[in-house]
DNA sequence: CCAGACGTTGTT
DNA sequence: GTCTGG
DNA sequence: CCAGACGTTGTT
DNA sequence: GTCTGG
């Protein structure tokens, strides 16, 4: 699945890569090592702006904005759900109550530079590992986002797709993020396609050499730890020998 | 009609 | 909001 | 995703 | 076990 990551590219690298604006009141975001459920993200939504007297463009534009991750539908009485909506099946998207509205018409992507699984070793203990793009490019997950409207501003909340893991990727885990490569990302963020089916396939560069793994430091596992060591490779554990 | 739900994941 | 169950 | 908490009562 | 918070 995809319930941890990494998002530590500037926006000026951001709005290069995806041609798109900064735009939001909100703070400068911070190089992220660990993106947990409910804190801020950066996504890249394609939706018209607004002119000074409020009025929308007649054409949209992309837009780097932060946002919470969590998705709140906009019927919620609340926002407490959030923390529950930070994936969504890609088999089961375009019909959940939750999500298919946001599927049909607020898609957006996000930007990584890579994921974190935990690992299953058949005990207790999880190891955890990081998939990053081999080459070092940036990854884009295809995201949905929201509006809600409580006390106080409007919430824009989001969440990652997650489909089942190909090639080796399944070995890790049984889901992963739904990444999709560049040329895809147009008629994704296009507002004017209500159903983009055949882009909720996995990447096919998952399946071979593009996704490199390695085991990290279990550091990660709690939200209150960061930085650049989190990524560093570290030798599995248990080892063999600490099993007796 | 009204009331209530609306989601994902992992594990056994 | 929209669908399902009663 | 993992870590950490996990309660009731009456009263305004 | 299950829910909440980050």
């Amino acid at each position: 699945m995809c319930g941890r990551y990494v998002s530590i590219r500037s926006d000026a690298d951001l709005i290069a890569e995806f041609d798109a604006v900064v735009a939001g009141t909100e703070e400068r975001y911070e190089p992220d090592f660990n993106v947990a459920p409910t804190k801020p993200v950066r996504v890249i939504v394609n939706r018209p702006l607004r002119d000074a007297g409020g009025a929308p463009e007649p054409a949209p534009t992309r837009q780097l904005r932060v946002v919470s991750w969590g998705l709140v539908p906009s019927w919620s009485k609340d926002r407490k759900g959030a923390a529950r909506m930070i994936n969504a099946r890609v088999e089961s998207v375009t019909e959940k109550p939750a999500f298919r509205t946001a599927y049909a018409k607020r898609r957006c992507l996000v930007p990584a530079d890579g994921w974190y699984e935990w690992q299953a070793l058949g005990g207790p203990v999880k190891q955890p590992m990081y998939m990053t793009a081999a080459d070092g490019h940036g990854l884009a997950f295809a995201g949905l986002y929201e509006f809600w409207r409580g006390d106080g501003p409007t919430l824009t909340t989001c969440t990652i797709i997650t489909t089942p893991s190909v090639g080796l990727l399944g070995a890790v885990h049984d889901r992963m993020p739904l990444v999709l490569a560049r040329d895809s990302w147009t008629r994704w963020l296009d507002p004017a396609v209500a159903d983009p089916a055949d882009l909720l396939t996995p990447w096919d560069e998952a399946a071979g050499e593009g996704i490199e793994v390695r085991p990290v430091a279990s550091t990660v596992n709690s939200v209150e730890h960061n930085g650049p060591a989190l990524i560093e490779r570290v030798e599995p554990n248990p080892t063999p020998e600490t099993l007796f």
